[in-house]
DNA sequence: GGTCGGAGTTGACCTGCGTCAAGGCGCACC
DNA sequence: GGTGCGCCTTGACGCAGGTCAACTCCGACC
């Protein structure tokens, strides 16, 4: 099997690659081939290792990140230490636009969790983008809405619902977002406890639970298979 | 005292005042006076009184909304009831941004705090001009980057910090935002609450003890002095 | 200025979830 | 394929904060 990584440099067929990566970014939909291919030529790809920060609290972190393929978990530690989960990147998403549009310090932090195909951006040409290509900063408009619409759903499950309530809406929602009853977790439990605002323990709890009701099955540590989805949508 | 909001409607002279709100406007800054004009004759301007609802869960809002004066409350309800306040709008802040960048049923609330002097812009014309003008979406981004940041601060301090950490933070943050020790709340204790993921019992004895301790005093229902900042940062 | 309703306060109670602890186990890396 | 670390699980326990209730009080509106 020839692994020949779209996002690794080379002569003018890497560029043609990196053109159709780029083709293949939603932020640059609707570009014309030559704007794609002027973005092509300035962006940095690398394969990334597993467990890599990208950047961290304090970093002024100089780049736009496109993740080609991959994950990348974005969280937060608060000054009491606790970390925070706050959203997970996959393919086709972009990370770091803050810095692009004021720049400052960082404050949180930014690992994947996969080896991963990543491009950055420089601040500058990115800016140069978003304010000569109109589609490109109506695409980052619509993303940063969606995300800015499900960080607020995250603040009112926090305190809207209980535990269970969360897992189960979150179980529900992992198995819309993938079209099937049976799935994998997209991060580690630990993780999953986080993003929920939980503990371990009383994720691992809630969902022995719902196993034992008999609405999933739990194989593995990360696969799921959702038995009863109408029991856990009325939580 | 004359009143004559720049807000309504009349001859050339209404005109020219609404030139002059909108060019104050944030998310117009940097335009010319020619696209300031332009921007004038298509808004629709109005004094909408305390305690109206702009938009609720459901409603298929067709403007975005600037605030020239007066404060409005975001707000959701959860499926179990729980009513949580999102954000807290006033002066040359926008809302409706959302059924602009993808038109869909509004999710939350929207209602005035005050008398409210507001103008509504229609999403085509919206969509026409943040396509037009780079620097208007550009702003947008700048402002909902923020409000992402705020957000998800919001979710970390939900589960990172307890109801006297949150409560601190939040006296402190008014403090910062309004240059001084002795402020007035900008919304009610109950909504403050909302915000901060408590009851309001929970509010008052977070208070009463804050009080208790010397670092604050309470005054009438919403004015507080801060008399300890150094004592309240350290939760 | 009166009056009425909702906001705010205070108290008592109780429970859900965090904390601490200990043990098993899977998975990544060697 | 081994092995060891860190994830996951299970149990016991305590308490922060939610709930319910009763009362006060402010302030909006007539």
């Amino acid at each position: 099997m020839d692994h020949h990584h779209g996002c690794e440099s080379g002569g003018d067929g890497a560029h043609a690659e990196l053109e159709a990566l780029v083709a293949k970014v939603p932020l640059f939909a609707g570009l014309t081939h030559e704007q794609i291919s002027e973005i092509a030529s300035r962006v940095r790809p690398r394969v990334v290792p597993r467990n890599q920060q990208l950047y961290g609290a304090g970093d002024i972190n100089p780049y736009l990140r496109i993740i080609h393929t991959g994950t990348v978990k974005v969280y937060r530690i608060t000054e009491s230490g606790h970390e925070q989960v706050i959203r997970v990147l996959g393919s086709g998403d972009f990370l770091g636009e803050k810095a692009v549009i004021s720049p400052s310090a960082s404050d949180h932090f930014a690992v994947t969790l996969d080896e991963s195909e990543i491009c950055s951006l420089d601040h500058e040409d990115m800016r140069s983008y978003l304010l000569r290509y109109p589609s490109v900063a109506f695409t980052m408009l619509e993303t940063l809405s969606a995300r800015l619409g499900t960080t607020e759903e995250q603040v009112s499950a926090m305190t809207g619902e209980d535990a269970a309530g969360r897992v189960a809406a979150y179980l529900v929602g992992l198995a819309d977002e993938y079209h099937r009853s049976s799935f994998l977790l997209p991060i580690s439990k630990k993780d999953v406890a986080s993003y929920l605002g939980l503990t371990p323990e009383t994720l691992s709890r809630r969902l022995a639970a719902f196993e034992d009701n008999g609405w999933i099955h739990l194989h593995g540590s990360r696969r799921v298979d959702l038995l009863d989805i109408e029991a856990l949508r009325l939580v």
